[in-house]
DNA sequence: CGTACCGTTGAGCAGGCTCAACCGCTGTGG
DNA sequence: CCACAGCGGTTGAGCCTGCTCAACGGTACG
């Protein structure tokens, strides 16, 4: 039944335990029909604010196809993108009473969503369930220390390639090929750089043919030696 | 009974719904005694690795006094630092089989330490426990952004004023008075900055009488208005 | 076909990094 | 008791990279 893989939301993440390389299938056919009842599947275009920093927080979101963005804006007008979420993530759970940053959708998107009472009162009576969301989390965290890392890189060209890698491990795409579904003005905001500095930055990879343009939201990475050069010179 | 808050392991957060304003204690007394029955309580110098980034992960751990930080050594030889540890904190659950992290001693530290697979049990058992520490781990997720949000930040005072911030809201010492534990290379580490330039920043705030030192470390903010407007300058 | 947005490229500036010297405290050994 | 070495912290000089401001090009969409 190729249905069966559509029964509901899903979570990715990397076990605690020995487990795969990195992230994988967290919950059970059932847990995932367990997490449909008590949710409802939306759809939305691309452009749409989901959730808004400060409000009042009634949802918890999980992607199942498309991208959004998390970001919060600052008092000087300037935007923080904190992460870019994809399917089997979750959001909305970082929160106490209010939501702390505002999501927006980057390409169309499908998420189920559920109230956060609902689900804190069905995690607080199956533990399984509970467990993985917090594998998730934790996953969730890990990838918050990741951004740290990058962003803590001081030249422009590391910190895309960097990026350009997280995109790559992310999007589980055809070799070599990476997707870049967001805007560059998203990627500066969420690299701490200009969005010139970005485009630069992307040029001058071109330029030395360590990857090639596939339109302007899609490269190739044609020299993985020196990309990989770049990624451990960290 | 003084006792009873010194009866085991604590954690401190935010819940999800609409509580206090900030962390609190979540654990009960019966949960705590429950997962000091599962954890053995040591004691360390200041300097003390805890545990090593790539190596086997074998336990949790939870902080009862004392700092610790949380750091990654890069292939450049320099080490980004990506948090600190007080009280009522978790460390060593952001892996998957191997710590991905390395944690070190800053002062002298009582903590407890659990075997991850005997926490797993327990938790796979307890539905509320599990949800406390998803919490705990969503807390961790929420600072970990809030850094990201702080090293976004271009000019050196704002960093080291933010982190003053974090700091104080931290400590809960008494009127203005920050506790700075951990060195200027350290902060710099956390910042993203060289220490020269966290040395410069302090040095700025207090001449221009905004902070004043109390020892090496610590300080008083004299000026609460122009600390805020620093804050605020994002 | 025109408009608006996204992306790219250029010129000049500023802030933080690097290198380097110096200071003060601590602990150690003669 | 003092000399010395080591470390953490501060300060200075000059360089370098990314930011800012600005103009231009291309593509999508009305």
């Amino acid at each position: 039944m190729v249905e069966s893989i559509d029964a509901g939301p899903s979570l990715r993440a990397a076990p605690f335990g020995p487990g795969m390389r990195d992230a994988v299938r967290l919950l059970s056919p059932r847990q995932r029909s367990q997490i449909a009842s008590i949710a409802t599947c939306v759809e939305m275009p691309g452009r749409t604010i989901v959730c808004r920093e400060g409000s009042s927080a009634q949802s918890v979101f999980i992607v199942t196809s498309g991208v959004v963005k998390m970001f919060r804006d600052l008092p000087s007008g300037k935007r923080r993108v904190l992460g870019f979420l994809f399917a089997d993530d979750v959001f909305g759970l970082a929160q106490n009473g209010h939501y702390d940053n505002t999501v927006q959708t980057i390409t169309p998107v499908t998420l189920y969503r559920m109230r956060v009472s609902t689900l804190a009162d069905t995690l607080r009576r199956d533990a399984e369930l509970t467990f993985q969301f917090l594998c998730k989390v934790t996953h969730e965290l890990r990838r918050s220390l990741r951004h740290n890392v990058i962003i803590a890189r001081r030249d422009a060209v590391g910190r895309v390639t960097m990026f350009l890698r997280v995109l790559e491990q992310n999007g589980l795409l055809e070799d070599s090929r990476i997707d870049i579904p967001m805007s560059r003005s998203d990627v500066a905001n969420y690299l701490g750089l200009s969005l010139e500095s970005v485009s630069r930055a992307l040029g001058r990879l071109e330029r030395s043919r360590i990857i090639a343009y596939e339109g302007r939201h899609g490269i190739r990475v044609v020299d993985r030696n020196r990309f990989d050069k770049i990624l451990s010179a960290l």
